[in-house]
Parts: C-alpha cells; sequence; structure tokens
DNA sequence: TAATTTACTTGTATTTTGCAAGTAAATATA
DNA sequence: TATATTTACTTGCAAAATACAAGTAAATTA
C-alpha cells in the first residue's frame, strides 16, 4: 500500500472496510497473508528483533514487504518499535501483549503441522512438550518473552 | 492458478516449492490468505457443504477465487468433494479428519479476536465455554462434524 | 572525514485477486 | 418432451499485491 500521508493512515486503515464483523475474518484482515505471521514467528520463537534479522530469515521476505507488514502490525498493536537505546540507527520491533497472545494460535498451527506434514522441521521436544502439558509450555514461552 | 490437465496438478504442486520447511511456513503456504479459513470456517461452524452456500458468505467471495481455494483445499486433504447421492448436480464438500483437525487453531483464532477486537461478532456463549473447558468444547464440535 | 550499516523507498515486471459475463451438465417445470 | 432453472464452474480483463533490483538518507564506525 502506498502511504501518502504518515499521518492519516490510521484513518485511512479504520475506512478501509473490515470484510465482516466475524472474528475469524477480522484476524485474517490483519495476518491473513504468506508473511505476517512469519514476522511474528521470528520474535515469538527466534528471538528476532532487528529489521535485517527479519530481512535475512530463511523464508527471504521482500524488503518492502517487510517494511509494509511491520508498519500494519505496527498499525494493529502487535508489534511496537522504537529507537534501540544502544545503537540510535537501529530500531527494535517487539511483541505487545496482543501480539504475545498470538501464541496459542501458533503453537496449535505447529501441531498441525507436526501431525499432517511429514516433512516438517518441527522441533520433536517441542511438539512433545505441547502435547503433554500445552499450558506449561504456553507459560514457559510467555516468560521468555516478557524479559 | 490456471490448470492445464488436472492429471498433471499434483505433480505441479510437488514441484511447487516450499518456502521452507518451518511448521508455520508450510502450513501458511496452504491457508496463508485472506480466503481459504473462512471456507473451513464455514464448513467447520456453520455446517456449510455447497459451492452456492460457500459463495453466499457474507464476505462475498469470488467465483473464481472460491473454485481455486477448493481445488487447492481438496489436493492438500483437507476437504473431500464428493457428487451429492441426493441430487446429481450438486457437489457435498466435507472436512476430512486433517481439516476438522484446524479446529483448535480456528478455536484460539476466535479467542484472539474476542479479546482485542472490540467489534467482534464472536459468540459470547461459545469464547465462555472455550475459556471455561475448552477440551469440552472441542469436543462437542467435532462430535458434530462426525456423522 | 569517508566508508559502512541500517532501514527503508522507488520503479518495474510478474502474479494474484476481483468482478462481470459466459457455459455445460443435471434437474425441475410446463 | 421441450424449456427454464439450478449448480458449479470457466474465461477475460482490470486492479491490486507481490517480487526483485536499485537507490537513498540518517546514524554509526573506522
Amino acid at each position: 500500500m502506498q502511504v501518502i500521508c504518515p499521518k492519516f493512515y490510521f484513518c485511512m486503515m479504520a475506512l478501509k472496510k473490515r470484510r465482516s464483523d466475524c472474528p475469524i475474518s477480522t484476524a485474517l484482515d490483519v495476518f491473513g497473508d504468506k508473511w505476517t505471521l512469519l514476522i511474528i514467528r521470528d520474535m515469538m520463537f527466534k528471538g528476532k528483533r532487528y529489521y535485517g534479522e527479519f530481512l535475512n530469515g530463511e523464508e527471504k521476505i521482500a524488503t518492502n514487504i517487510l517494511a509494509d507488514r511491520l508498519m500494519s502490525l505496527e498499525q494493529a498493536e502487535i508489534i511496537h518499535k522504537n529507537v534501540d537505546p544502544s545503537h540510535g540507527a537501529k530500531f527494535i520491533y517487539k511483541l505487545s501483549p496482543k501480539g504475545i497472545d498470538l501464541l496459542p494460535m501458533l503453537v496449535e498451527v505447529i501441531l498441525w503441522s507436526a501431525k499432517y506434514d511429514r516433512k516438517t522441521a518441527a522441533d520433536a521436544l517441542f511438539v512433545e512438550q505441547a502435547l503433554k502439558d500445552k499450558d506449561k509450555l504456553l507459560k514457559d514461552i510467555r516468560n521468555g518473552l516478557q524479559r
């Protein structure tokens, strides 16, 4: 999307009609594409925080798509963007509570792929723990994210 | 996608490179778009089974997109397509076990929207039950889907 | 002070999506 | 039996999104 004036971006977004009020539909309006959840995955499970880190993920997202998705994630308040205090040229992207709350969904996605995708790279120990005590796993990951 | 020869569609799909072996990435290769999960939602929670029913959902999917997504869902073995025994001109689409196993993920999506989307149409009773006894809710919905 | 790093923006080609219209087979109606 | 209707699509085209390459500006490092 071409943002002519950032100040009115929120306004534009507000006007951009949601397809319906269905909870699944409105969620897909935010992350229903091939890239958004991969950025969230990188923050959630791989500890990535910088633009360059996302850019160098193994799926090789294009730089303009990355910039677009980071902006829409920030707009949706799923992530927050701040100047890196120890390096003024860098921005740190981190999950908001709303973003962290996507964890249970992502865990279910992982479990589904682990069950049906023969070539999945899902971590066996992760899957085992999720099947044995999901609440504990979720809590452990959340604790790691707070910091 | 333009399918020149349906017999070789599977072959084409096999060649179509997955972006990575990450379980989230491969899942998004299948349902990472604005429409696929809405079709699954219609089958899962609204009991829809016919092409025309999906077409008339409130989000108004385009007919060519619907045809494309039904084909890719069938290819992914998330749904099965059969002639309607009581009406030879109609096809019945139904979820496979693999499709039904997307239920936990969809419930998490609903809960996330219910928590953060002020205008969500998520059913309050559904949300309440999911928060109180998720396993029971999942089991109940699965029972309703078996038949 | 110059080179490098970081986080982008811009331009363009390709692909996907959205919309309208058309079609073919099966079924329902006259 | 002939005609109309329903169902599940396909086709064509315009618009939007995506991918890729190149360029840029601010901050940092050498």
